[in-house]
DNA sequence: GTCAACTGCGTACACTGTACGAAGAATAGC
DNA sequence: GCTATTCTTCGTACAGTGTACGCAGTTGAC
């Protein structure tokens, strides 16, 4: 579910790293200072993105500036500080179209972009968000998710609801799919090897006949994708449900018929 | 997102585990083992209900038993087995109510014990399901996810989607939940505490005229839930929307109009 | 030239999962 | 009862983790 970290320190000093500014005037004496922000950022990155946020140590960020693990405490308080501006960083990496017309086409984006993001950042999935870093991405994000659904006849809390839920659904899936992509790799083996592997063993233990309907609807679906999952069309199956779901609120706010 | 456990070795083994079959005569000679499965995964679920699966260790599972740490390796292959064995015995905990009536009664049971499982054991939001550990009441939880909605017109790899879908959604929003509750008491701060300390910081900071719907709608959420995410509610406004989704296509399924 | 302020970072601590192998216990065969 | 065999328990060790502490060395002000 979730790292355990944040930023649990002073607001003022995570806030002064999300948005680069400096509290104080720069220091007149003593050395100054070889690395940056950026640069530490831009190299976590790099190993999260390659290696996932289990081979993100302070150690290995440091030895990638080649530097001492230590050296990053002089830049952030500690390790959730760094993980916060990460997040707000790679945020700024959503395009953010506005697409004309309907609300549906522009929640739709919203989804779509979410997604992307967590593929190409699937490190994203473990960070916990429910006190999101106030960076200004995090802030555009948001902004940009009401904007696709507003002036469409819900309420205030609604829009925030059908945001989040959006955005829910989207985090669900990709981690799915991406759990689904890792333990293929980590095995080395596929999900129907996987299943083959299995039923023999199964099969002399347990009575296969007390589950009909996982028999039929399990064989059905391997068949139809050659895995037990396809995230492909698992995500479009559930985007286009909850979508068609906020679509009949919207009709009945829009001519409400009671 | 996932810890990377899962047991990745030997399925003989592994189902041996999850289905209590012994697969050879019990040894003559030697010691009895002081331990027994059913021991060692109470002690370990014990751990992890109360202190999250960060806390359950293999040396604290060993303390609690008053065994040394690599005892449990004469029961347990490693630690992801262990695991794959707490997996199955919790879903045990299902009742697996079957409703009567229609279809959705069926699905909103399925997703509220669901709900009520993972908010007992949150540390279940943690383990990776995308290869379950093929014990017993993994199967017959699949097994009674299909029945509720089997028989109302949807095709087998729609009825597998559906339920992915619904597990996929109660996931998300417990984990969402979980992810606040735990976030107030690690800062010991509330919401509304937290957001109080940042704003006068963000004000300073940034121009916070920028996000005029941000501003809005966070400011009418805040006052109508005296927090930025209320749980329940959002649980509730979901999984509504995500029904009305699925009515979208039985109703398209069972009276199809083109 | 002196000194204060600053940066870089080595070391240490309490944790993790688990490989290895030694020590001890229980029984079979005599 | 004695020995050999087989099995269980578990101490030690290793390569990791985040980060507190404090020392060494650099820089600029006076």
């Amino acid at each position: 579910m979730n790292q355990d970290y944040s930023g649990s320190g002073d607001p003022a000093k995570s806030l002064a790293l999300l948005w680069r500014r400096e509290t104080n005037p720069p220091p007149a004496r003593g050395p100054k200072p070889a690395l940056s922000i950026d640069q530490i950022v831009t190299a976590a990155l790099k190993i999260a993105d390659a290696d996932g946020l289990g081979a993100m140590s302070m150690r290995r960020v440091a030895d990638e500036l080649g530097a001492g693990a230590m050296t990053l405490y002089r830049y952030f308080p500690g390790k959730g500080e760094l993980l916060d501006v990460m997040l707000d960083t790679v945020y700024g990496e959503l395009p953010r179209r506005v697409v004309p017309g309907e609300w549906r086409a522009r929640l739709d984006e919203v989804a779509r972009e979410n997604r992307e993001l967590y593929l190409r950042h699937p490190w994203l999935l473990q960070v916990a968000t429910s006190r999101p870093p106030l960076g200004p991405n995090v802030m555009a994000k948001y902004e940009w998710e009401l904007t696709a659904v507003e002036g469409i006849g819900l309420t205030d809390v609604e829009m925030d609801a059908t945001v989040a839920l959006v955005n829910g659904y989207v985090h669900g899936a990709v981690r799915t799919a991406v759990e689904a992509r890792q333990v293929i790799q980590r095995s080395g083996m596929t999900d129907k090897q996987w299943w083959l592997a299995h039923v023999p063993h199964l099969d002399q233990i347990g009575d296969l006949e007390k589950y009909p309907l996982s028999a039929r609807v399990g064989t059905t679906v391997g068949n139809e994708f050659d895995a037990p999952y396809d995230s492909e069309h698992a995500f479009e199956y559930g985007l286009a449900r909850l979508l068609d779901g906020v679509s009949a609120l919207v009709a009945n706010r829009s001519a409400p018929q009671d």
